[in-house]
DNA sequence: ACTATTTATGTTATAATATAACACTTTGGT
DNA sequence: ACCAAAGTGTTATATTATAACATAAATAGT
């Protein structure tokens, strides 16, 4: 039942898994053309069924892709710390912040289904590094 | 010495005000071709120095621009509702949201300089009329 | 096993969003 | 008056994302 991902769905979330900072599509069909891929649809249709097993989340600030650094995010609700200067991002899953969330969409008036919180900024090493 | 806005930024503005719902910038071009404007670098230079100065939000999620719903955000952080059924948004402030961002970023060793949170869902109106 | 249905694929083309670069003008400060 | 900073108009192009179509593979129902 837990159908397993295709050959495209595996080739796009391992390069995610393996790389050192959020990806755009364009940047991971690039990386990809050496598998064979070379349309964007081919890694779009990817990034769009594991974004919905929630193995991967997009960035929507940066409009790029990140592997879930837990296990696995379905239905989770988690925010991102960005660093401008390196581009690392951490995932931050916080049930305050699931709650908060939950509180600030009933308060809307809204019944909430996903969304997206990014926080940018600078990392304590590039904070150091700055002019 | 409050600089005035040039009338770009105030036709731009202005459109945004009147406006039901986020516009992206080449709805807001589209708009605003009868008042002379031609090219997309007249509206995102004016989104730009809007942004800057507070007055304009973008919504990420949706590539969309929406004119503050209060005076003046230049330094707070804002959360937005918004309805996938009406493109209805609501601009959330919140003392608890703000303290919450602080506290993820510091957990995650990042200084904070900007952030986006953005809740998708349904409106109790678009609620009640699904399918 | 056969068939219908869904899901994924490969491909070409194009839509939607955003910026680079350049020449020129206006504004504000001293 | 002069300089510097910010804004303008314009053309071209980069970047991000989807439409559409024909085919193939996987899944489920009977």
């Amino acid at each position: 039942m837990s159908k397993s991902l295709t050959k495209n769905q595996i080739l796009v979330l391992d390069t995610l898994k393996a790389a050192p900072k959020p990806q755009t599509a364009y940047s991971l069909l690039e990386q990809l053309k050496e598998h064979g891929l070379k349309a964007p649809p081919q890694i779009y249709r990817a990034l769009e069924k594991l974004l919905k097993l929630g193995l991967i989340h997009k960035l929507e600030s940066i409009n790029s892709f990140v592997a879930c650094q837990h296990s696995d995010c379905a239905h989770q609700i988690a925010g991102f710390a960005i660093c401008d200067g390196c581009d690392q991002v951490s995932e931050i899953i916080d049930d305050n912040l699931e709650s908060q969330i939950r509180s600030l969409a009933k308060t809307a008036g809204l019944v909430p289904k996903k969304s997206t919180m990014e926080i940018h900024g600078l990392c304590h090493s590039c904070k150091g590094s700055e002019a």
